[in-house]
DNA sequence: AATCATTTATTAAATGATCATTTAATTATT
DNA sequence: AATAATTAAATGATCATTTAATAAATGATT
């Protein structure tokens, strides 16, 4: 029991030392060192039980990954209709828990990133496609099947904008306003009219 | 003559050499060899040329920002009205010369590295109040004060979002189509009902 | 509880690789 | 001859990773 405890703890400690670390200096200049420094240790314990700085980095994304993915089904759970569901995906991307600058940052390093690893860019598929058929899903009902994809890119173009608005932004966030700005997106989605206006 | 002109020709040859390089394996990851092989040349001579690979990123940066404030005013100069030179912006940020994968890769990288670096974030700084200003001055005639800077952010968080894409997807980009999509978002910010719909 | 063997955790120092940059030529141009 | 362009090779710095050793915890046996 106590044999497993400790591995757990270094490496939840580890990933918050990356998160960190990684929004001071990015994420390829960041070294081992420096992430070890966050929480006093050495950079050989990382290697001792992420294997390697790549395993480690690895580990940090889908860790963010499971927050986002836990934090949507809790927002989808109290969600009533479509629309409220199609309001809880925002609400989980922009919650104060999840929504902070390092998170943001890390993000986009990832982004960066994914393109040139093989198991970044894994990582960052699943995400995008889960991301996407929520939207689909929720959409489906609420707006007709010829502008639905536009809509769609549009609500999804939006929300990776803002996180990378919010990652190059020094002054401080405010998630409350970040969910009403994208509550009036919805609306404005919501409220065209499909029928041939253009 | 001569002698400066084959400076001006390497400086642009290498500047080519960097997207393409950093389209292939990303800002950090491309080293100086994998740029001048790119033009046949060798690392020694990019230093020459250039004094450093930092001031190679730079410069190839500050070169993809004038291409794009070039095609943005080409673009604002045949607009008739307001709504027009909105869709000058978009249309300018989608212009089939600008909007290919190497350059939204490149874009995509320096948005990760410019947090860390002084010259780049002061480049990104700038171009980032140009396409602020300039939306704020079109969408002045065609929104009410209280609604504009949403209305802004939307647009503009909307603008990078589809850059971002662009940088991930490996399939072929289809620039109408973005012009297209971005018509319509405009079409919908301008036809929101601003009385008190909510 | 006290002892000691075993496993686990941690680190300092060594290793080895990779690069950007510099230097000292060499080659081409003028 | 003088200047500009180019490069191969040297330099030096920075790191991730490995190794070899030490320290800490565990637990079995008296």
């Amino acid at each position: 029991m106590s044999r497993k405890k400790i591995r757990d703890i270094r490496h939840e400690e580890f990933i918050v030392a990356a998160l960190e670390a990684t929004h001071k200096r990015g994420f390829h200049a960041v070294t081992m060192s420096e992430i070890a420094a966050e929480i006093g240790a050495t950079a050989a314990s990382i290697n001792y039980y992420f294997g390697s700085k790549d395993q480690l980095m690895f580990e940090t994304m889908r860790h963010l990954l499971s927050i986002l993915g836990a934090t949507h089904k809790q927002h989808l759970d109290v969600a009533l209709d479509p629309k409220d569901r199609l309001r809880a995906i925002f609400d989980a991307h922009f919650d104060p828990r999840f929504f902070t600058p390092q998170h943001c940052s890390f993000w986009v390093q990832f982004w960066s990133a994914a393109p040139y690893s093989a198991h970044l860019e894994r990582l960052h598929r699943i995400n995008q496609s889960r991301v996407k058929s929520h939207f689909r899903a929720e959409l489906a009902p609420l707006v007709p099947a010829p502008f639905r994809e536009t809509m769609r890119r549009i609500l999804q173009s939006y929300l990776d904008g803002v996180w990378l608005s919010v990652a190059q932004a020094d002054r401080d966030i405010d998630p409350r306003h970040a969910r009403q700005e994208a509550r009036a997106l919805i609306e404005l989605v919501l409220s065209a009219e499909f029928g041939g206006s253009n």
